[in-house]
DNA sequence: ACCTGAACACCGTTCAAGT
DNA sequence: ACCTGAACACCGTTCAAGT
């Protein structure tokens, strides 16, 4: 990034919390959550960084204010559906609203209390279980099933760990103490790569996979009461 | 944190990449992953932030060595058991080791690449379904089902949110509030905070019905092919 | 009411210089 | 071989001063 760094002034419209948000999210989206620093986006403004203040507490509002921009684009569903239908199509339609916004999750996770928009998700969310027929107990349990993390954290950098060595025979040599040392992730990469599949993985088709074994858990759940 | 900022020289032992790590651990154990820089560790460790260079490429790879630390503390189950028990105390294992530093989680979705003790940790969870009679592609589903985050994000969040505002009747209002707009989270937060159980919710509890619920999912899988 | 210059206390990192 | 002082290019934030 040693490019040289020209910003238009910008259109001198009156700075106001929305239109700092909105470059904030803009400049999170281009540049990754790091490139977004208090000094840059009175760049991309055309203001000085302590004119922000004037519209901002500090840059933890500035977080939480793109946190709700961002989780306030997620669609909710139409009422009318059966409890599974319009779950499967609010958490689609949260799944498509991150991945435009990639440093959304993390940020969210850091904040320390939900935002407004986080609440209206969580109601839906909510609202869909109840009226589905859960009782509030379960629609409880539901809620900690849907927002668990197994494993611990999440593993998306798990589908990038295939890539081309730097020289071949080098990677040969590593690829057979790899095998050797991890005998199922190999034979899974290799399945993975070159199976019977269009080669590598279908994330979306991964993520439909899990979400459908979810909710018929969820289903179980809620007739076993 | 306007406490004097004292430090022992700290014993004259040789610095070395693992005991730096150990101390770059236990800072982040104790003051947040924030509270992480390399002046603040070269001072608990004796020494001047550039020497730390010595040893470690950068700060990066001072990220990916604590989670190499941290993920090698997870214990692997012992063989020999069917595949749910052992993946029941693989992922709770994990989980105690992941409360203990609760940074890891989003310091491991930061890295690029995989680091060993990763690897050698999938290898594990890989190695458990293979035995169990998951084919390739079914463990590959697996795999994705205990990694996708269904919510778009963890909720832990949501835990804390009921909290006693400052004035009381300040509270009573904008609890008013928000019985209208957010008519089902005010319900859940009613019954789990003064319903049949002990008050509160029992986190550990809720974690185990969701893994329940996910490995019956999986057996459903497994034996569905 | 809004914006700014200067300053403060921090960052990560490099490099020539010390031992 | 390892450590350090000084420096560079950054951070977030405050505050008195400008319009």
């Amino acid at each position: 990034m040693a490019t040289a760094r020209v910003r238009r002034p910008v259109s001198r419209a009156p700075l106001t919390r929305g239109r700092l948000l909105r470059a904030a999210v803009q400049l999170a989206d281009k540049g990754g959550i790091e490139s977004l620093s208090m000094r840059r986006l009175g760049q991309k403004l055309g203001v000085e960084a302590m004119s922000l203040y004037n519209h901002v507490r500090d840059k933890e509002d500035i977080l939480d204010g793109i946190v709700d921009v961002v989780v306030g684009e997620i669609e909710l569903p139409p009422a009318g559906n059966d409890w599974k239908t319009s779950m499967r199509q609010l958490v689609l339609s949260a799944r498509q609203t991150l991945l435009r916004h990639r440093w959304a999750p993390g940020v969210i996770e850091s904040r320390k209390t939900p935002t407004p928009a986080l609440f209206r998700y969580f109601e839906s969310v909510l609202g869909i279980l109840r009226r589905g027929g859960f009782s509030t107990d379960i629609a409880h349990h539901a809620l900690h099933v849907m927002g668990s993390r197994v494993l611990g954290f999440t593993q998306e950098l798990f589908d990038d760990a295939e890539q081309a060595g730097p020289s071949s025979e080098e990677a040969a040599l590593l690829a057979g103490r790899m095998a050797k040392q991890f005998p199922y992730m190999t034979e899974m990469a290799m399945a993975v790569s070159h199976g019977e599949g269009l080669g590598g993985c279908d994330d979306d088709v991964e993520f439909a996979i899990a979400l459908d074994l979810i909710l018929d858990g969820l289903e179980k759940l809620r007739t076993a009461a």
